[in-house]
DNA sequence: TTGTAACCGAGACGGTACGTCAAGTCTTCGG
DNA sequence: CCGAAGACTTGACGTACCGTCTCGGTTACAA
């Protein structure tokens, strides 16, 4: 069904062992050269492998490093629960803080700003990008809104995919962009910003 | 005064035709092939100047690029003003309507974000980024802010930068990630969310 | 058994055809443009090869040439036969005339004076250069004048490498200084000039 | 009336320190690099001395060497006479070994190899050569043979230029080649044999 | 005494070729 | 027929020099 899987030779003959070790070589070596200098020459020697092996499944080394990245977050089940006490002020702050550590660790940042940058420049990976990676970790915020927003302490005609925007716009430019540092006390202030954009309107007349 | 001056060579010498060309070619060719497939030799060629040349006065593609784009900036003279109606709402609406239509305008698109791009990788690069395009772009809207505020229609307490952050995070980030159209609409609800953030706290009179 | 194969890649796999190329290349360029202008890009290039085909068997275009021009030599195979009709100083003639007038054939002179030239300057290559062109070349006259000095016209104690030298060291070096022409004129002279030196002594009967 | 002076500039304005510096520099490098890698940049760096001035007054960076090496043995004054004992093979041995010294001394050997070479491969510079560095040498073994021929000691028929390249030219090709090693033992053979071949015909009838 | 015309050091310039690296393709061989 | 190995063509890299061309500065002869 899936139309990807037509270019791809016999799929039920492909090797799990090198699929493994070539995806945990992009991890590693992305890790230690960056993006701009990993090469594929250098991903198939690390994983032991033809570079042929490699063209064969991905079309790009962006491509590889993606399906490398998703195997890791998916491994650690990252759908772990958004927190709901009833206090959406805290609960964001809570979540946002622990995003801000995440986007610190350079395990995990190397990779993930190589495939944001990456996505920058191919729409063909942007797609991808935003559909493995980017909406499912939007989504869990979206469904808190919307949980505060049946609480009564969000604007009911409220778009809560523009709120989402609103709180992680500036924390993902700030990453990226390394304008700022992703200290608690942003994140802290950037949840009290936001929330007041999104309370109710006071003056119901 | 300057501290990069140092590590070239006489820069009185410079040829002020081969400089120019230089800059020129990149821009025609980043537009034409796009970033990735920008080449020093090409834009060597185009220029009709040694690759020495350009090796000579700068340190990588990318810093040739800022530079070109930095000139083409200045020659249209951006800090033409910001709109000051005393109806903040309305300036800021305008102003981000047509930072939009700029950011879709492909003959400024294609090398700023190439530059966004690099910079997002080379924190070196990053810096002059930021210093030299991002700044001068924020300031405006930090003063615009500042005037509202004097005006009474901003909270006095509030950090203006991180008001910018606010405003313009989410639309950069739109736009670097391709998530979401530009539209005129999009600016509007935007710049109303932000404001509900920003306007004085009711109640305290 | 080689002990040069082993800095190699694997020999097995070399492309016949682009060696070919690539000598047959080196041969008409040397022609064409002279060994200093000849470069390793324009013999890529006529051979319809890449810069690294070359760079991956040979070490340096002089190495090429001494290749191209060894199996253009062998391929003439010009251990033809050194004449033998018990008339010592006519046989010696016959052939000094043949290798003068070689010698004066651009498309041999060309290469051969390259290399002569190359070799004077590179230590590594001249061994190679006396090894494939330069004793072969020799011996065949070390051993026809054994011949002769068998057959009782050569004194018998004479050292018959430094006879070859005497006779080869003049054609030689008045070739590669260009200090004379190389006429059959000459070459009789020598002969007779030399063989007066090589004739068993008199009055000791 | 030196027809070369037409081409230069005004010679009476040239500077003798920067001539001097730029021979001497040259002298230095050859030894240091050897003549492929020498280059008219570093002599000019060497030398303390812009490159035009290099190009100014010579055509080519063998033409500098030619005029270095000149001058150094002009200093050395090196027709400093040939022995005329009386017994020319004495002689003959006693100024062969002394050029195989000369010859082997390194100082001497990298600058007299570079343009040897250099002269095997462009003519206008071999013409030079010759004229001011190879015939004054041949000049003064011609001279003595021709002392001999009237002591009686050689034939008197006999063209003494060919003597000479029967005597030097295995010595200059063993040299330039390095097919073997200038020993005295080589010089003396060398000698002993050569004189064989121009001794007076004994039979005479 | 003062031009002014050269040589001079310096070094930027447009070029050519270098030798290296990696891309993506193609071929050979073993399992 | 997949996969490893790696040779192949291609093309850009960044460097080194080439030979030419200004640019002040400093002589040294002419007005």
């Amino acid at each position: 069904m899936s139309s990807t899987t037509a270019k791809h030779p016999d799929v039920s003959r492909r090797s799990e062992r090198s699929r493994k070790a070539i995806l945990q070589a992009s991890m590693e070596l992305v890790g230690e050269v960056g993006y701009p200098k990993l090469t594929i020459e250098a991903i198939a020697a690390r994983a032991g492998v033809g570079k042929q092996t490699i063209y064969r499944w991905w079309p790009s080394k962006a491509a590889v490093l993606l399906d490398a990245f998703t195997e890791v977050v998916h491994d650690q089940d990252y759908d772990s629960g958004f927190p709901d006490t009833g206090d959406i002020e805290a609960d964001l702050k809570t979540v946002l803080r622990a995003t801000a550590d995440e986007f610190s660790d350079t395990a995990f940042e190397a990779p993930y700003r190589a495939l944001a940058v990456a996505a920058a420049t191919d729409p063909k990976l942007a797609d991808q990008f935003v559909t493995r990676l980017r909406e499912p970790g939007l989504k869990v915020y979206t469904e808190r809104l919307r949980s505060g927003q049946e609480a009564g302490q969000i604007d009911p005609e409220l778009d809560l995919d523009l709120a989402v925007e609103l709180l992680l716009g500036p924390f993902q430019q700030r990453w990226l962009s390394r304008s700022g540092p992703l200290t608690h006390e942003f994140t802290d202030r950037l949840v009290e910003l936001v929330l007041r954009a999104l309370a109710p309107r006071d003056g119901k007349p």
